[in-house]
DNA sequence: CTGATTGCAAACGGTTTGCAGGCTT
DNA sequence: AAGCCTGCAAACCGTTTGCAATCAG
């Protein structure tokens, strides 16, 4: 009797998708990553079970799975295609540096959105808070890196 | 005499790169769009004035005004090169359907960062928040956009 | 006059698409 | 058996780069 394999089925089921070996692979691979991992480094790791997996399948059925609900796909207006693969409320840590993500646990930011009064009925589902800085790394690596725009005295032209 | 372009002389001098007229027309056509255009559309609109000038040029300059400070990159892990245009502290509502992104003064949102004890000696710059949902003119032209994203039930595999 | 800046066109990286053959249901 | 799914290769889109001609300091 298959463990992992069942749920996997179900999901499948329960969303009305095929159950193919890719797909299967695909989500156990990525259910394994942490992170906010790129399709290509997803589909890296996914040729050590399915050497012969294409990267355009890769990129088809995380689409599925984002449009289908198992996954969910990170800050909706950033320009690639990332995942959440922390099932846990939480916020982002991203450096301006190396652009690495941390996670942040939604415990630890406390944020008050105003009374659904927000401007021109928008209907609110969720809410993602980037905090923006300098990682430990990029710290440590010192100054060099990108100075212009990290030592910019006058971030406002005067006027 | 020269009202903005005294203005941009100094900002230019002041960061000591040269005074062009393709950037002096750039930076005035960015100060006078709303939001967060796309290169492209900065590119068609500086058109109007210099109907040569090319998107790379675009391009390097917008980078230009990034790295020195005189405009702001929008969420730095945001994928596409997206400028803001708008000088006082704000948040963005995006929706999740047509991803339009509308800002909301700072004001309205209370943040509260743990007290600089975020994890691993991140150094906090600034903090932006998403909110993230479904914009009035998506909720009133119904349903039947992006269905699958949207209509959802089960979120969480249920293992 | 010298080096920075421009416009062009080609290269690039990530993503999407069309299609023929193979697999799931 | 019918249709969805896969892998391949080509197309695509936004962005970057190399280069020769032009411009700012």
């Amino acid at each position: 009797m298959p463990t992992s394999s069942a749920h996997f089925r179900r999901l499948c089921t329960e969303r009305g998708i095929a159950v193919t070996h890719q797909r299967q692979v695909l989500y156990e691979t990525m259910r394994e990553m942490k992170g906010h991992p790129s399709p290509e480094e997803v589909h890296e790791r996914m040729r050590t079970t399915i050497p012969s997996v294409s990267l355009a399948t890769v990129y088809k059925n995380i689409h599925l799975f984002v449009a289908s609900g198992v996954f969910r796909q990170m800050s909706v207006h950033h320009g690639t295609l990332r995942v959440e693969m922390n099932r846990e409320e939480h916020h982002h840590m991203v450096c301006s540096i190396c652009r690495s993500i941390t996670d942040v646990e939604a415990s630890e930011i406390d944020v008050r959105l105003p009374e659904n009064r927000l401007p021109g009925g928008f209907r609110v589902e969720r809410c993602s808070v980037d905090i923006i800085g300098v990682c430990a790394a990029c710290q440590a690596a010192g100054k060099n890196t990108m100075p212009a725009q990290t030592t910019v005295t006058e971030l406002r032209p005067s006027h």
